[in-house]
DNA sequence: AGTGCGGCCTGTCCGC
DNA sequence: TGCGGACAGGCCGCAC
């Protein structure tokens, strides 16, 4: 399911749920249902966790990150992952965390894609050494670095931006929006954009996290926060989805295609 | 090293 | 109504 702003939208919640001044939730127990996610849930791990506080949830590209003292649970909720809280066990409910104040937190995953780990030290891990520049931390990120990476990149610039090595967070939905606001067609190779096509991306890029942050992401099908709130940044999507329908600027039918496995909308006649 | 593809899972929708 | 196939928002590992 969930992109940048999802996870985003996930992590805010939880974060006033276990961490917030007035609440503060030690983690009494879990319980696994089914231990076979994408990786085995690394039940001795977790078990040592057992007695300690949850001191705050962050995020780093599209994982969340549970801090307690001992070191973090992460947490990647792949396409149909969720966290939430539930007197009772649903189902596709893998795992439980029992907490002090006799609230039950569940994570739900359908087609079991994401994941759970448990890191002393997550920066010193392999998958975030990884990571690239998170979208909207400008210093790091910004049009300069993006027209650095392309050059001699043979890619697709929608799979490009896709990358998580090049720029975290943007995955099939935001990338399809992001480059109709920026006016560039998703065919053209990396290689191959302009300084101006570069500052064009990384704005829109940074305007469609953005934007969809603060209505609560995108609800296509699954995804739903942990308050069990849809995100409305669906009604925002100029070319997603829309297949067969007219552009929202022009009026040309959006077109889709195949890129790398995975559908792509765009509008031949806004963007080139 | 960079690129493309298949695989992991379950659910839903479409056409026959 | 039932069935097969395609497709779904992510990521990894493998072969070239």
């Amino acid at each position: 399911m969930p992109e940048l702003p999802e996870v985003e939208t996930v992590r805010r919640e939880l974060s006033e749920e276990l961490s917030s001044k007035n609440r503060q939730s030690t983690l009494l127990g879990f319980t696994i249902y089914q231990k076979q996610l994408r990786v085995k849930v690394p039940e001795k791990k977790l078990r040592a966790l057992i007695g300690l506080k949850i001191l705050s949830v962050c995020r780093r590209a599209k994982y969340l990150l549970f801090e307690t003292e001992k070191g973090h649970i992460i947490s990647h909720l792949g396409m149909t992952g969720r966290w939430h809280f539930s007197k009772e066990k649903t189902k596709h409910d893998h795992l439980s965390f029992d907490l002090s104040d006799g609230r039950r937190l569940f994570y739900q995953d359908i087609r079991r894609f994401g994941w759970i780990e448990f890191s002393e030290d997550y920066k010193q891990s392999k998958w975030y050494k990884k990571l690239g520049p998170e979208p909207l931390e400008a210093e790091s990120f910004n049009a300069e670095y993006l027209f650095k990476k392309s050059r001699k990149r043979k890619v697709p610039i929608k799979a490009f931006i896709m990358n998580q090595e090049i720029v975290v967070g943007v995955g099939n939905i935001y990338a399809s929006e992001a480059l109709f606001r920026a006016g560039v067609s998703p065919k053209i190779f990396a290689s191959k954009i302009t300084r101006e096509q570069a500052n064009k991306i990384v704005e829109a890029i940074e305007f469609v996290l953005q934007s969809s942050i603060e209505i609560g992401g995108t609800t296509i099908r699954n995804y739903a926060s942990t308050r069990g709130n849809k995100g409305s940044f669906v009604d925002m999507l100029m070319v997603y989805g829309r297949a067969g329908q007219k552009c929202k600027k022009c009026e040309t039918p959006i077109r889709q295609i195949q890129q790398v496995g995975r559908s792509t909308f765009w509008c031949l006649s806004c963007q080139k």
